[in-house]
DNA sequence: TGTACATCAGTGAACGCGCGTTCACTGATGTAC
DNA sequence: TGTACATCAGTGAACGCGCGTTCACTGATGTAC
């Protein structure tokens, strides 16, 4: 990683843009990411991010694949290897707590309509995907791995985006980690 | 309702606009619904909305408030009282079904920031969570109704998104109904 | 070690676009007398 | 029944805005000899 050494080339503009993304997105929500306002906050010219994104897209899917990233980590985070329906309510926690911490980050990772085909972006995908089969596989192993997977993944969504959407009350973080705690044990905790 | 009898006044314009407004999205997803664009569907000049709807966001919450009343229409159409898992199952699938159908529609509704102060799209919403309510009630008389209701939801509206976001495979209709029966009887089947 | 030169990573002007919204206006409607 | 007039629901020009993207360019870097 090259120094900003002179004032002409910046040396890690890559990067900057994708910090400056995420700086726009938590202040202005999804409406403040554009291309320019990314360039006007790394300090750089209108075009000098078109040597580093394609386009507008590319750059979305770049916040998003380190969103995804982010979560991930987070979800690993709060257990590293979940294995009772208490360490999934943990998890779930942590899910919905991720997606109210970072709200703008969490539609674009998964409402913003970019590239799907975009291979980074699908790792990303895929990388938490994998973490809820296997969580799902070690707390339940009689059941149907693929189903419960679905339906823990989707529990959590669902109450992630509700509460962001404000179709839930988040306006207490601790009530929102105990209703959340609530639900999962609800549903998981009398799984065979 | 007023026929259109002169071509200066339309006659039923704040109709008009709506059904434009639900058109556009269809079309061209979120992206395609301002004000000019309804206008000029509607076939009137763009100053014309605002004799019927102050801004952007008062079009965006009359289409979110439709959207919802169809919603509780579908889910009552799918089961007026549901009071089994089965009946569970049936409207959860319903639920997905009406996402998947009008994605750009499910997306306003719920992801699209708009004024949260706005009547007539909070009654749309209450009667929404009052239809789930009751069914958590006569499907689940011993437990919480408030946690499950909630959990009910969520599960319905995580599937909702993830199969509209392309997370899970919703290219096969009768699969993706399938799996989500599947997923809602996995969890509640077995509830007390 | 010094120099020529290809390549890389920026600049800045310019394009066309569609948007939301305002304003003064005008044509049609319907009501009071 | 006829007419004056207030009100309503449109028009169309204009505003300023920020956007994505293109283009020809130039300054800095680093490599081959």
């Amino acid at each position: 990683m090259p120094q900003a050494s002179s004032s002409y080339h910046h040396g890690d503009l890559r990067t900057t843009c994708l910090r400056a993304a995420r700086e726009l997105l938590e202040e202005d929500g999804s409406a403040g990411l554009s291309l320019r306002a990314v360039a006007r906050r790394a300090g750089v010219s209108a075009t000098a991010p078109y040597r580093h994104y394609a386009d507008r897209d590319a750059l979305v899917s770049a916040v998003a694949a380190e969103g995804y990233r982010e979560l991930a980590a987070h979800l690993a985070a709060a257990h590293p290897s979940p294995a009772t329906p208490d360490d999934l309510a943990a998890v779930g926690v942590a899910y919905v707590r991720f997606a109210l911490d970072h709200p703008a980050l969490f539609r674009v990772m998964f409402a913003e309509p970019c590239d799907p085909a975009n291979d980074e972006r699908a790792t990303a995908v895929a990388a938490v995907s994998e973490y809820v089969a296997g969580l799902v596989r070690r707390a339940f192993p009689g059941a149907d791995p693929e189903v419960l997977a679905t339906a823990v993944w989707a529990l959590v969504h669902g109450l992630a985006f509700l509460y962001l959407d404000g179709k839930l009350d988040a306006s207490a973080p601790d009530v929102v980690a105990d209703r959340v705690g609530a639900a999962v044990r609800a549903l998981f905790g009398t799984q065979p």
